[in-house]
DNA sequence: TCGGTAAGTGAATCTCGGG
DNA sequence: CCCCGAGATTCACTTACCG
């Protein structure tokens, strides 16, 4: 897939992202990420039961006068948004239920086409303190096209079904917030930006619904999250935001991500395998990294993890490829194998069964 | 919970819901379920407010057109809905990306007030047979109460919490479709209705935001999902049904639920609900006498008790005076603090909470 | 270095009745 | 209407600190 070249490919535009959008051309690019204000209308503040403060998303830039502004405000985006959109690129936008409704309606309006609303499941939400409401445990993301009648769009459902052990790809996603390392932090140790999306959450988006070489543009650019993982992925990205402050710190942060190689990208067929707790969740939470090599316990063979969940082992011609089971299976030429207990990893100069992985990732199952 | 006694409880009414919803007195319902048509691109089921059919058809002009229609038939059923329901009443909508985002803008448009919308994963969802999509695994549902400023809506958190293996209840529920012996069929094996709700999902409804005795009202009765819950949790229901026959389906299928017995019922007491009992009650009944020094539980703070029920804590500039509560905020620098749990005495050399005397006044008050 | 405990924190529309 | 004050309320995970 090969961009426009006129376009500011891997590039942060500091300004207004509707006057960013009008200048550049139309029908440009493939993909619109968009994480815009929720326009949470919090009121006093909230104590947890401990007495401590929450530290509530009070910007400036999610305030709005009322329902009537933040309509104007998105149909705004949106419309600017669908100019530079391919007639086969898609848009995604991520709310929660004080602004969804509003976005979806008005995307409606406009003419794009909802292929799928997708539930980001959080492992770890902020309980209610007060107990007057249920756990607000998740946020919604809408997936559209730019018509009813546009067939052409990009989706990758080899890819997510290995990404997914070889089971479709459900509209409910369970992945944890972005804390720890991967959460932007300054020299006093404070979070950079109030919203910062996880990274496993846009990985799954641009695996989905682009293709390498392929265009993201993000409006509302923030700490950066959908550049870092465009550009570790091989795709282009365009990233637009208002405050130079967040745009320095994406753009540092992005300078250290290291692209993957080509062939751990590209999404392959795979076979059948067991399913419940995907390999490729191993894979996207970064347990473990496209590129990395597994081992069987006595090192007799090898294989390279994929970015679709698959593993590729070499052979006389050209690598066979598949699920860790099938992969495992056609190495030692045996029918069947359990990729679980049969590949291994190194950490710490230990080989470790990679089933560790799985269990890990079982227990936070069980939590959630 | 004693309801308006000439509602029409527990029964069907057939006809034009929005019709027959403005002939009810004004906010007499606790409750209104509404599981509404879920949108024109299926077709045929749809009908504007003036009872005449939309037609199927595919341009833009039209689809647009079939979106206001649909506005305006959502804005019709609200607008009675709400009429209906008592100023601390609640609503509910289930829906999907079809109509959720419109249903959603227009219930804000019209001032309810979104409490939480919540996901309802699938365990069995249809498979995306043409490997275009994601699998759609879930549907949405809102909880909104009639405005921003009602503070005094049901909400019985702590029966949520039990049903949760005392966890809070989140607002993503993983609940299988209506299949098996409870999924409704007609002579010849063929289901009766074509989106029947599970009563599972009901019952989390019902168990969450209505008291035993409250009135249920459902303008798209359908199969009667939430007639029959609410028989069954000591509710009553008004079912509002346009067919005849999904009418009678249903009234039969009512009509064999058997009603929990009432103790089966009663969720355990919220803590908010308990009488309040105030610690001169205490003092006065000789539990804790004045002079007595209470401490807290790791013995950092001391303050003693006087005769009118206040605590006196030493301090620099005379001593603290106050309700057990403000005593215990103000030793701990704390905005807030619950004196009952915070304070102890000693008794036998153990150090108890004063909170157990109160446990003991409320279990005389109970008996006596 | 290690293990155990304590403290901190995340897109949050977060009390309620009486005077 | 507002003001006051009783008193109810948290899950999963990370980091810091201490012995």
């Amino acid at each position: 897939m090969v961009p426009d070249k006129t376009l500011p490919l891997d590039q942060i535009l500091l300004g207004d992202c509707i006057e960013t959008m009008n200048r550049l051309p139309a029908r440009s690019v493939d993909l619109v990420f968009a994480d815009p204000p929720y326009n949470l209308q919090l009121g006093g503040d909230l104590l947890r039961p401990n007495n401590s403060r929450v530290d509530g998303v009070d910007d400036e830039w999610d305030r709005f006068e009322d329902f009537s502004a933040y309509d104007e405000f998105t149909r705004g985006w949106l419309k600017a948004a669908r100019r530079i959109l391919k007639d086969d690129g898609a848009l995604w936008v991520i709310g929660s239920y004080h602004n969804i409704f509003r976005v979806g309606a008005i995307l409606q309006d406009l003419g794009f086409w909802i292929m799928n609303d997708v539930i980001w499941r959080k492992t770890n939400p902020m309980p209610n303190f007060r107990g007057r409401r249920f756990t607000n445990a998740h946020e919604t993301l809408i997936w559209c096209t730019k018509g009813k009648d546009q067939k052409s769009y990009s989706f990758n459902y080899d890819a997510l079904k290995s990404l997914n052990d070889d089971q479709q790809m459900r509209s409910d996603w369970l992945l944890p917030l972005c804390t720890g390392p991967e959460r932007l932090k300054d020299a006093e140790g404070r979070k950079i930006h109030p919203t910062q999306k996880p990274e496993a959450l846009l990985y799954r988006v641009l695996m989905a619904t682009t293709q390498p070489g392929g265009v993201v543009l993000d409006p509302f650019f923030g700490s950066g999250t959908t550049g870092a993982v465009a550009r570790a992925l091989g795709r282009h990205y365009i990233g637009l935001e208002r405050d130079p402050a967040y745009a320095a710190a994406a753009e540092a942060r992005i300078a250290k991500v290291a692209p993957m190689r080509e062939p751990d990208i590209v999404a392959i067929r795979s076979k059948r395998s067991e399913p419940r707790v995907p390999f490729g969740a191993i894979v996207e939470r970064g347990m473990l990294r496209p590129g990395e090599v597994l081992f069987d316990e006595r090192k007799r063979w090898s294989a390279k993890i994929r970015a679709d969940g698959t593993l590729i082992a070499p052979s006389r011609d050209g690598g066979i490829q598949g699920s860790i089971h099938s992969v495992g299976a056609a190495v030692q030429g045996a029918p069947a194998c359990n990729g679980w207990t049969f590949w291994h990893c190194t950490r710490d100069g230990m080989a470790l069964p990679i089933d560790i992985f799985r269990q890990q990732v079982r227990a936070e199952l069980a939590a959630g």
